[in-house]
RNA sequence: GAGGAUGUAGCUCAGUUGGUUAGAGCGUCAGUUUGUGGCACUGAAGGCCGGGGGUUCGAGACCCCUCAUUCUCCCCA
């Protein structure tokens, strides 16, 4: 059989796999310098603790799990009814319990809410892990994917957005991605949808806002309308999605927008302290910019949202998070709030490997190759391999015994810095020749000295 | 879910208005060189031209179907 990869996933070589833990490195030790402790969960939950918690798109994107056992004859009846309401377009217990994870945040809700009891609050974990969307593939957008997420529950303190907004700022400063970091509050959002009828009108107007830099206004107009906005709220939007200029000036145009409202100052109020907190002196120096037009589509959102875009490339989101003021709810625990956050590592992959932004020490590898040249002098060689070994350099030997040529292109080609070759010569004078591949220089040392030599 | 692009050697790709036995570069293997790699030269191996059907005297090329990859929209990290 031909062998292929299932749509959407990869394999990662060693370079890339360097590569990608220096991102996850980097991001662990920032989140263990807040304080944040980590936490892993199983690939699959019960299919209804993932259902109904994306919105409509996302139960559609879940990668469902078929049961087992579905041949068995005494079970066979009652399959062929279940499916037949599968194709109908319903989840069925007796077809599909369990699904991959779709994001880090609801499987962490459940783990709250399951060992609620026991944590102690404001609980901090971090949590990095792989998670499966059924989307269809693109640029930047993979079915098997890895979130880094941190989240704070159980305080409703702003000081937690300070803290995870400045995660975001370490981390892609430590990384050297030059990145924007858009934040916005869902209470001025409500407080929009409450001057254009109602704040049920929430989605009808985020939802087509959100798209403002993708289609442009005229097309968000249209969009507007054709979900029932009239002509002076349609205005309104216009006139909110219209503010421009620094944080400053954006507080002040907001302030006379929507400062009737009530939830509206709040959202507001919530926003200015994050921005002051963050950079006193110098509001407008910020690194963090006020979007209002970010609205993000994660319904469970209720306060502050974040959203990060990389600068000087094409490439969707690379993180993004907000507060959620009763996610556990879900799982009769109610009145927990959180907070979290959560970096996009593939795309910030790409987004660096675009840039050129890995640094070249990540080439670690191993730093001595011992030649194979006969059964005796490979013994004698091994053992001065154990030697290095256990004085900690990175070493091998070639386990074939081959023509100088090969083993030379095998050194070459793994970037292995040295060799060592052990002939019948060397084996009778109890030597080495030390060869740099490089500066092709060589020279020969007695074995027992070998120890002692320094590779780099 | 909607739309576009691309599938030819291990890899990257040529292949003219349809015309003999399908090519190049890189890589692989062998040799020049049996204890010294990179460079050079010589030679070799390697292809159901994604799959199926059709048009034609003749298809890698044209038409239809299908599969895969990729990009855009929707949505998202």
């Amino acid at each position: 059989m031909k062998p292929t990869l299932p749509q959407g996933t990869r394999d990662f070589n060693a370079v890339t796999i360097r590569r990608r833990n220096y991102i996850f490195d980097t991001i662990k030790n920032v989140f263990e310098l807040y304080g944040f402790q980590p936490l892993e969960t199983p690939a699959m939950e019960n299919i209804d603790t993932l259902m109904g918690k994306y919105g409509e798109e996302g139960d559609k994107l879940l990668f469902k799990i078929l049961n087992n056992g579905l041949d068995r004859p005494e079970k066979q009846e009652q399959a062929k009814q279940d499916f037949e309401k599968v194709l109908g377009g319903k989840n069925v217990e007796g077809i599909t319990e369990r699904a991959l994870r779709y994001d880090l945040t609801i499987p962490f809700a459940r783990y709250v809410a399951m060992n609620y009891g026991q944590l102690n609050f404001p609980f901090k974990r971090y949590q990095v892990q792989p998670v499966w969307r059924a989307d269809r593939p693109q640029k930047g957008r993979y079915r098997e994917f890895y979130q880094c997420d941190a989240d704070v529950v159980g305080s409703n303190s702003l000081l937690n957005e300070v803290e995870l907004l400045n995660i975001y700022k370490d981390v892609f400063k430590t990384l050297n991605i030059d990145v924007e970091i858009k934040i916005n509050n869902r209470k001025i959002l409500s407080a929009l949808a409450e001057l254009c009828g109602g704040n049920e009108r929430i989605t009808d107007i985020t939802v087509p806002i959100d798209k403002l830099d993708k289609i442009g206004w005229d097309k968000v107009k249209a969009e507007l309308e054709d979900r029932g906005l009239q002509g002076l709220q349609i205005k309104l939007i216009e006139d909110y999605i219209s503010i421009e200029g620094d944080n400053t000036t954006k507080l002040d145009a907001i302030r006379s927008l929507i400062g009737e409202i009530e939830i509206g100052r709040q959202g507001i109020k919530e926003l200015e302290y994050l921005l002051n907190y963050n950079s006193p002196s110098t509001i407008h120096h910020s690194p963090f910019t006020i979007d209002f037009t970010l609205a993000r589509g994660l319904n469970y959102y209720t306060g502050t949202i974040i959203e990060v875009k990389a600068l000087n490339v094409r490439m969707g989101s690379i993180g993004g998070g907000g507060r959620y003021d009763d996610l556990t709810g879900l799982f009769n625990v109610p009145d927990l709030p959180g907070v979290g956050i959560s970096f996009g590592v593939d795309r910030m992959y790409d987004v660096m490997e675009e840039l050129k932004l890995f640094p070249d020490s990540l080439k670690n590898n191993t730093e001595v190759l011992f030649f194979n040249l006969g059964e005796a002098e490979s013994k004698a060689a091994y053992n001065l391999l154990q030697l290095l070994r256990s004085n900690n350099v990175k070493a091998e030997i070639y386990t074939e015994q081959s023509k100088f040529d090969k083993q030379f292109k095998y050194a070459e080609r793994n970037n292995i810095p040295y060799v060592i070759i052990i002939g019948s010569k060397e084996l009778e004078t109890n030597t080495c020749v030390i060869k740099n591949i490089q500066s092709g220089k060589q020279e020969t040392i007695a074995q027992e000295v070998l120890a002692s030599f320094s590779f780099q």
